[in-house]
DNA sequence: CGTGTTGTACTGACTAGTCAGTCATTCGAT
DNA sequence: ATCGAATGACTGACTAGTCAGTACAACACG
């Protein structure tokens, strides 16, 4: 169809200059992420996309297929960082207690550093898309691999007693959840992780009052 | 506009007999929510409900105002529900940590019967609607207020260790979804709440390994 | 130097499809 | 015959994705 598009405005404004070289990709990104991270990923519009960034809507399909795939993408980026992160630092041959508590540190840092992204990979819509699904189990599972490995490398050491590591590790994985989402507080990262490893730990029951009671109610 | 809606189909099947008198309604409530929990709220269409119950679309909004109100009363159904039986067990003057493991497997058992909705429930849509966002944090808060009341308890018995309450609460309340969510297991909810009851009290750490040890770490 | 050509980043009006909600009509029980 | 319950075709608003066209820079050539 060889209709002319033009509009009223008839070429209103000049064209902002081109920004250096991957540049747009990643001010997509980051815009994108910001509103995804305030309202579902269906309220959010690939014009409110565009809006933010300030450029047309066209744009954004000049570095992403689809939508779908400018979410995942986003998910990917982060997921990669923090899990990086954190196999560097179970590599290191510590103790399990301090890898444990030196891990949480690294997460309720990132955190606290990444909050738009992480709300979204956090994020519960197991529904949205297959691909999303099968993404946040993949990466649910990984973490959850992690901390196992950290609890039985613990219990073979003796520092840890023996438990079912696998719902442990399903245990820390939610209360971190939980701590990062909803914990409103002012302290580091840091004093953060110390506070929840020292609850995970020594648990709740006073020292007095011991396994024995506990048991025959 | 006066024009006639009438298909080529012309009248294709006869009317189902009606249902007796608020029946509807509860069974309308059920199908949503089962579609509701195996997709999200977006991808659910009023249509894909009435289908499921075997109405007309028309049918669901005699009984609903609009898909939102839907949403939203399943919620309060549900909620309501399992909040009267957690409240009306933390009545009773049972000792803390013997309340605790109760509540526990309440919510395990109550999740296990309510599967569907509860996995809508605990969906971290927190964007959805403003209403459907209020509604999750009135509830989330709610039952960190329950858990926070019995380790306020337990402390002042003695059974529990002077801790923060609100950290602690937050924590319960992030591994219980966790478990809910993810533990793939055949158990009963009773032991479920058995095994999640003992990490919280006794911790992970080994008897020998004592705090001392993990403090100057 | 001016003029033409090419490459590319970008634009935004438009298309095609979706779906919540409506309402004129029909059903069926009394 | 009457009337409330139920129907489902239809509407209107919305939005992901498209693509013909624009702007501009860089280079080429006479």
């Amino acid at each position: 169809m060889a209709k002319t598009r033009k509009s009223i405005k008839e070429q209103a404004h000049a064209h902002r200059g081109q920004i250096p070289k991957g540049a747009r990709k990643e001010e997509i990104i980051r815009a994108a992420a910001k509103l995804f991270s305030q309202k579902s990923y269906h309220d959010v519009t690939m014009d409110d996309i565009a809006e933010k960034v300030g450029v047309a809507k066209g744009t954004i399909y000049l570095y992403f297929d689809s939508k779908e795939n400018l979410y995942l993408e986003i998910m990917e980026e982060t997921y990669e960082e923090i899990e990086s992160i954190l196999e560097r630092e179970t590599a290191k041959s510590d103790p399990a207690p301090l890898k444990l508590k030196k891990v949480l540190g690294l997460i309720f840092k990132f955190y606290l550093q990444n909050l738009d992204v992480l709300r979204i990979l956090s994020r519960d819509e197991t529904h949205l898309i297959r691909e999303h699904y099968e993404f946040t189990e993949h990466w649910r599972l990984r973490r959850i691999k992690l901390y196992e490995k950290i609890l039985e490398k613990g219990i073979n050491e003796g520092s840890f007693r023996p438990f079912k590591t696998e719902l442990t590790a399903l245990i820390i994985f939610g209360l971190v959840r939980s701590v990062m989402f909803y914990y409103k507080s002012e302290k580091s990262a840091e004093s953060i992780a110390e506070e929840v490893f020292s609850m995970i730990s020594e648990g709740i029951l006073a020292p007095g009052y011991e396994k024995a009671e506990a048991a025959r109610m």
